[in-house]
DNA sequence: AAACAATATCGTAATATTGCAATGAACAAA
DNA sequence: TTTGTTCATTGCAATATTACGATATTGTTT
């Protein structure tokens, strides 16, 4: 199909699972990378650092925005792509949750378990 | 074109954009979300957790697989899948950097400034 | 107003992803 | 060895993604 079911899984699935979506292409790496490198995010800027045409650059862009995580402003002529705080600390606060819940439990799956059983 | 031009970015951004992506869909969280929260990690189990039929979990279960996010150990007749330690903590480490970064650069873009140049 | 600059959108082609029924392969149990 | 169990693979249909040329839009400059 190439259509998620998404209402079969919980809203905090779907949320992260979006917000890591939009992360999911070297592309938007790309873009984040930028706008955490540089003082500059002018949609320009961005566009001439990417090795991608500017439509595509604006789609990614458009992605990063859907996702929330990114906003833009108009600056007279141009327009300023920053990421945005609170959505940037929500997207945290998730992954923060993911891997302490895995440091927390120590991972004893089967394949562990085996080795010190047959030790 | 559907495919992305992996070879103008660099490996880190590649990397790193293949890990989250494997993450990037709600059923694969689940799964992560399953093996975290029991101590089973049999295949079996995670189909009937999930709502979605068994060629579908498979599938799923191989892209992470295939990410390096899992690994499958056979058991007798069952298959055992768990979280790859060495890979896991690879993926936590480049996000933290992720996060440190913005963290430590203080989001001081246009928007922002804008506002305090009003004040 | 006319010309330019910066972005977005449209249209389209190529490819990838998602989902499942049907089937296959490997092992276990009877 | 037949039967059942568990999981992977195949094949396919529906949809999504990626990329870009052409074009539209919006604001700036002259």
């Amino acid at each position: 199909m190439g259509a998620t079911k998404t209402h079969h899984f919980t809203e905090r699935q779907n949320e992260l699972a979006t917000l890591i979506k939009a992360l999911g292409h070297p592309a938007r790496i790309a873009i984040i990378d930028y706008l955490l490198k540089t003082e500059s995010c002018i949609c320009g800027d961005i566009v001439n650092e990417l090795p991608l045409a500017q439509p595509t650059v604006s789609q990614h862009l458009k992605e990063l925005k859907n996702a929330g995580i990114i906003k833009g402003n108009v600056e007279g002529n141009a327009i300023c792509y920053c990421i945005d705080d609170d959505v940037w600390h929500k997207f945290k606060g998730h992954l923060n949750g993911f891997f302490q819940t895995y440091d927390l439990k120590k991972n004893n799956c089967c394949f562990t378990n085996v080795k010190h059983k047959d030790l």
